[in-house]
DNA sequence: TGATTATATTACAATTTAATCATATAAAAG
DNA sequence: CTTTTATATGATTAAATTGTAATATAATCA
């Protein structure tokens, strides 16, 4: 009798790649900064940058790794080029990961209250 | 008249840096592959290596980092660490992230299409 | 046309992350 | 007690990411 397959397929390896590329996209402070103050609607790199505080250049890569995911779309008027979130089911999963920083803090808070 | 606030504020930079940890700590291929497997329930660490092909210490290594951001959980029972999904709403924005491949897959559909 | 403004890109240094191998620890079994 | 098994960790190296400064490009304006 043959054994069932224990190991992952190379075809869902490959389905991870491009999942984690989306997940690893919004993995950091700036671009996190960026996804959240783009939920009030598409602003420039101008603003974004004054917003989150870093040199234009920075931002301007950051936007490029979001834009490579997928996360946010970009649309030039005039000299400016004005970035938008793509996908609102971010939005969805950036509150999931509030809540797990709400939870992680009453369990810290908890485990302090025992002192 | 003051202007108002244009720059983020250092409690919301603050907020940003650990959110993106929780984002990060999904954003490789391996945990992502590992987060797909505790699906299933949970499972230890020889397990989850087998599963996703990759050496023991690189995935005891990987799981430390889904522990820090507190995606995971483990209990030790026998030799055995048994680590399981500490959060299901995880799984939730992971079909948001399978949503946006679909998308992205019908958009370079359809402008292949297009030859 | 020349100057200004907004953005992207290049080159480089610094930092971080990932993978590997070897080893340490600790539980279980003989 | 010795061996085996499961896991974690330290040291090392390789690779990727990040930040910065300088520059290129392109649109707007005087």
């Amino acid at each position: 009798m043959k054994k069932t397959t224990v190991t992952m397929s190379n075809r869902n390896r490959r389905l991870c790649e491009m999942k984690a590329e989306i997940f690893a996209a919004a993995g950091h402070p700036i671009r996190l900064a960026i996804i959240e103050f783009l939920r009030d609607g598409p602003k420039c790199v101008c603003e974004i940058a004054q917003y989150v505080g870093a040199e234009q250049s920075n931002v301007s890569r950051h936007l490029g790794v979001m834009l490579q995911a997928g996360l946010v779309t970009h649309e030039k008027q005039g000299l400016k080029m004005i970035y938008s979130l793509k996908t609102p089911c971010i939005l969805g999963f950036l509150e999931c990961v509030t809540n797990m920083l709400r939870q992680q803090a009453e369990e810290t808070q908890a485990v302090l209250k025992s002192l």
